[in-house]
DNA sequence: ATACGGAGATTAATCGTTTAATCATTGCGT
DNA sequence: ACGCAATGATTAAACGATTAATCTCCGTAT
């Protein structure tokens, strides 16, 4: 009993036409040698039919499903749905589909949502990982954004750049001690952000490092970052290695009664959702996720086209690392003259 | 040129094993007639040589493609991370894939995105829409997560209740005067969250709402809402649509001085990845993401199975709304006594 | 002895598309 | 006229899996 499929095929149309299969699929893809006017008429007919194509046949008959894998490791980042645009932006503007798969930060659940994604025949997969786990390369070719610091990595933001530029940022404005506010240490982007800021701070300013994970591991998790008495030690800005942490520190000064930027600064990295709309708006930077997209998704397609999709290669770009943006709002301000020791 | 296919496939195995590609398949599906011993050995040596079945030759024999069609078109609504992961828990639980199709707030694009899913051979489709509009049915079944209030809707949160649990929670709270602050008043979402924050206050209790698209319009975006002013005029409660409209309002009061929640009270709703980290951390009321989307892929595979995945329905479930849950937490307490009227 | 039944396997058709190979027709140069 | 090439179309063979129909034994009942 194989199902009758009530949407026109090539057969349909051929049969109606009085015409070959063979020459209705040459008209419609314009490859093989058929008269200008039959090639018209053909056209016509499946349009006038509604005739879509069987992604299943061609599939079967070229090796290639025309659909990537997008793995999501850490769905939870709040900068997955600009990522996700994105990436899907890049891949229909190539004519692929998009296949999400998710392992919920767990490590064998990722393995087994990439062999999901395999078996599904995609023919390639950009993945995302989840902190520090290394790709281990899977049955196709695959591109990874995380950061330039990351071995395999395809391409990413210059997260070191974009933390220079924060620090830059900071230093212009007079600070002298910064206080760097993370999430996790095991983080390769985070590290690279903090390297970043340091490497944009001048001779004669300090920064600490306060990782929040660290802390509610002793504290209990949504505890107090304690940052007033950070301030009444001299610290004037809080630059947070991504615009939720910026956020927790905006809120936490806030309700200490600490004014910002007018005495401490805060900013963030990402550019997420709430930043401009929040009081004071936050100063950010951002990552070009629309390059980066682009990128690998160019690379990978084009590793597909040279290698086939069946090898498992990690994928490489001539470009490992696109610049992130600064942009600042309201949350960072020049540091106040008679705080700063 | 029929590209070779390095994978094993069936008749490989056949071949292999000296038996035909029925009976290997007969074996692995475990359907037909074959013995014991010979149905142990075929696994065996599918194992060992690795045979994934290709869903492209399964799909077009069988008509399904085992991929279903997520679409989003507004993909930058912050709930989506969550909503991902629950849609793609479900169908991966029920041996499906995840297309996703984002139409970027576009009408035209979401119909062309929902075209290109048809073509990708998606058996059916969740489709969030995008603010009140119509899903004409596609060609394919359909099912619609917005509200109850919709037309044609399948399932979603209880957003009348989750509003009366919030009008309930700030009455028992002693407020008086209470501000809705919304988006969009063109949201049908927004619209039921209005209805059931004000059926959950008391006689005596009086609410304004402030929509913010319609003051952005005037002031600009990113504008001041003037909730200073607005407790100046002694409103102690604002409830926000959403928690990202509190999380602006929040912060709003917060930099003009006024202590949450000793002064005022803010809710929202939805408890989005901020919520719980800022200070004082948000009280709001939390969708049950997984119980809706197990409700809206179950109903659709019903659907899909009885009615076949060629035929454009709007799927029905028998549950079409999902209660939320009140989440207290730091930003809402007691009106102050002296401020009430 | 013959027919029957059933278990265990195979044959072959089919899903829809692509594409190399082939065939038929016509025009054109020598 | 005859061969040759170009053009326009058809034939047929895949791709990989599923499945109805068929075939082959072999034991057993009539």
């Amino acid at each position: 009993m194989p199902p009758t499929r009530p949407g026109p095929n090539l057969s349909r149309i051929a049969t109606s036409l009085g015409v070959s299969v063979a020459t209705v699929s040459n008209a419609l893809s314009g490859k093989g040698r058929v008269s200008e006017q039959l090639a018209e008429r053909i056209k016509e007919h499946a349009a006038e039919l509604g005739y879509v194509p069987s992604q299943a046949g061609r599939a079967l008959r070229t090796g290639r499903s025309g659909v990537l894998g997008l793995v999501l490791p850490d769905i939870a980042n709040p900068l997955f749905p600009k990522l996700a645009q994105a990436i899907e932006f890049a891949a229909t503007a190539a004519g692929y589909g998009v296949l999400i798969a998710d392992s919920r930060g767990d490590v064998a659940t990722q393995t087994e949502a990439i062999n999901r994604l395999v078996e599904r025949g995609v023919e390639g997969m950009v993945i995302i990982p989840r902190r520090a786990t290394r790709i281990s390369a899977a049955a196709c070719p695959v591109a990874v954004i995380d950061t330039a610091s990351t071995p395999g990595n395809t391409v990413a933001a210059d997260h070191m750049q974009g933390g220079w530029v924060i620090g830059n940022h900071l230093a212009e404005l007079g600070h002298r001690r910064i206080l760097i506010i993370g999430n996790n240490p095991g983080s390769n982007v985070q590290n690279d952000r903090v390297g970043g800021i340091r490497s944009g701070l001048r001779p004669g300013m300090s920064s600490a490092t306060l990782w929040i994970e660290t802390l509610e591991r002793q504290s209990g998790s949504g505890c107090s970052l304690g940052l007033a008495e950070k301030v009444r030690e001299g610290y004037t800005a809080f630059a947070a290695l991504s615009d939720l942490q910026a956020l927790r520190a905006l809120t936490e000064l806030q309700r200490d009664g600490i004014d910002v930027p007018s005495v401490a600064s805060v900013t963030g990295f990402d550019d997420l959702i709430w930043s401009p709309v929040i009081t004071p708006s936050l100063t950010t930077v951002a990552m070009d996720m629309h390059t980066i997209a682009e990128i690998a998704i160019s690379s990978l397609l084009q590793t597909i086209q040279t290698r086939g999709s069946r090898e498992g290669v990690l994928v490489e770009s001539e470009t490992d690392r696109v610049p992130m943006q600064l942009i600042v709002r309201q949350s960072s301000g020049p540091a106040d003259p008679t705080r700063i020791s």
